[in-house]
DNA sequence: ATTGAAACTCACAAGGT
DNA sequence: ACCTTGTGAGTTTCAAT
C-alpha cells in the first residue's frame, strides 16, 4: 500500500472532519470528486482507514473526571472473567492487559471524584479476583491525538 | 440540553459512522431529513457534538505497540516545558498530569519494542527535568470505547 | 418542532485516456 | 491505474403549520 501526497491531503481534510464533503476535498486537490472517491474506496479497503465517529465531549455530559486504575488480580487465570465485568460498567472507556505490576490498566471517565470513589468501591473491587487498585487521577491533559500519517 | 429518543438515533448512528447520510437517519426514525438537519445542527452548537474524526488503524502503518510510561520530574516547574517536549515526539498520543508518584503519564503507540527503547531512551529521557520512567507496555487491549449517552 | 418543495451540492457507476 | 462526465441521491434553506 503505497500513499501518495493526494491521500495524504485526503486523510489529512478527513482526520480533521470525517464529515468533509468529497467534493471539498477534490476542490483543493484540484481533481474531480470522482477521483477522491476512487482513492477514499482504496483506502477504505486497505485497512489504513478504521472508520468514521463523532465524538462526544464528556464534559457536556458532566463528566469531568478522568482516572487511570491499575486493577490486581489474584490470579491471572481471573483476567477474561474481570474483562467481562468490566465492560458492563460503563465508565471504563478501555482496558489493557500490561506488562509491570498490575494485571489490568483501565481508563475511566466520570463525573467527580465521589463517582469515582462508588465505580472503584462498589463496581472494581466487587469483582471477583481483584484483590487491590492504585488510582491516578487526571488534572490537566495536554495531548490528545492520532498518529501522525 | 434535553436530548430525547430521536437525538439518541442520531447520536447513536453518527457515533458508529460519522459519514452516515442525513437522510439515512431521516428514515430510521421516520421523520423529514430536515428535521434531521436541524437537530443535528442544534446537537453541534450544544457542544455535546466534538466533532467528527476519521480513525487511522495503527497496525496498518506497523504502530503494533502500546504502552503507558510514567514519568518523573526532578521539580512541577518544569512541566509545560516537557510537554512542549513530548508534544514534538509524534508516538506520544496522550498526557496527562496527574496525582500518585508521577508527574506527567503519559501514552505511546510505536513500531515494535526496539522503537519504544529508542523512544524512552533518545526522546523522553533526554527531556529536561525527566529524571525516569516507569513503563507498562500493552499486551492486550479488550476494551476502547466512547462514554455512552 | 416538523414538513414539503426548491435550489444547490454531492456520490458513485459508467466510460475515456 | 487514474481520471472525468452524467445523473440519481443527498443536503440545506425557507415559508407554512
Amino acid at each position: 500500500m503505497k500513499i501518495d501526497g493526494i491521500d495524504k491531503i485526503i486523510i489529512k481534510m478527513l482526520v480533521k472532519d470525517a464529515r468533509t464533503p468529497v467534493l471539498s476535498i477534490a476542490r483543493e486537490v484540484g481533481i474531480s470528486g470522482a477521483a477522491i472517491h476512487q482513492r477514499l474506496r482504496k483506502l477504505e479497503k486497505s485497512a489504513l482507514i478504521d472508520g468514521y465517529r463523532m465524538t462526544i465531549n464528556p464534559k457536556s455530559l458532566g463528566y469531568n473526571t478522568t482516572a487511570f486504575v491499575g486493577v490486581f488480580l489474584d490470579s491471572s487465570s481471573l483476567y477474561s472473567s474481570a474483562i467481562k465485568r468490566l465492560k458492563e460498567i460503563p465508565e471504563v472507556v478501555e482496558s489493557h492487559y500490561t506488562t509491570g505490576n498490575y494485571a489490568i490498566f483501565i481508563k475511566i471517565l466520570c463525573k467527580n471524584n465521589e463517582d469515582l470513589m462508588h465505580i472503584l468501591n462498589k463496581n472494581i473491587q466487587n469483582i471477583k479476583g481483584v484483590s487491590r487498585t492504585e488510582t491516578f487521577i487526571s488534572l490537566d491533559q495536554q495531548i490528545d491525538r492520532q498518529i501522525s500519517i
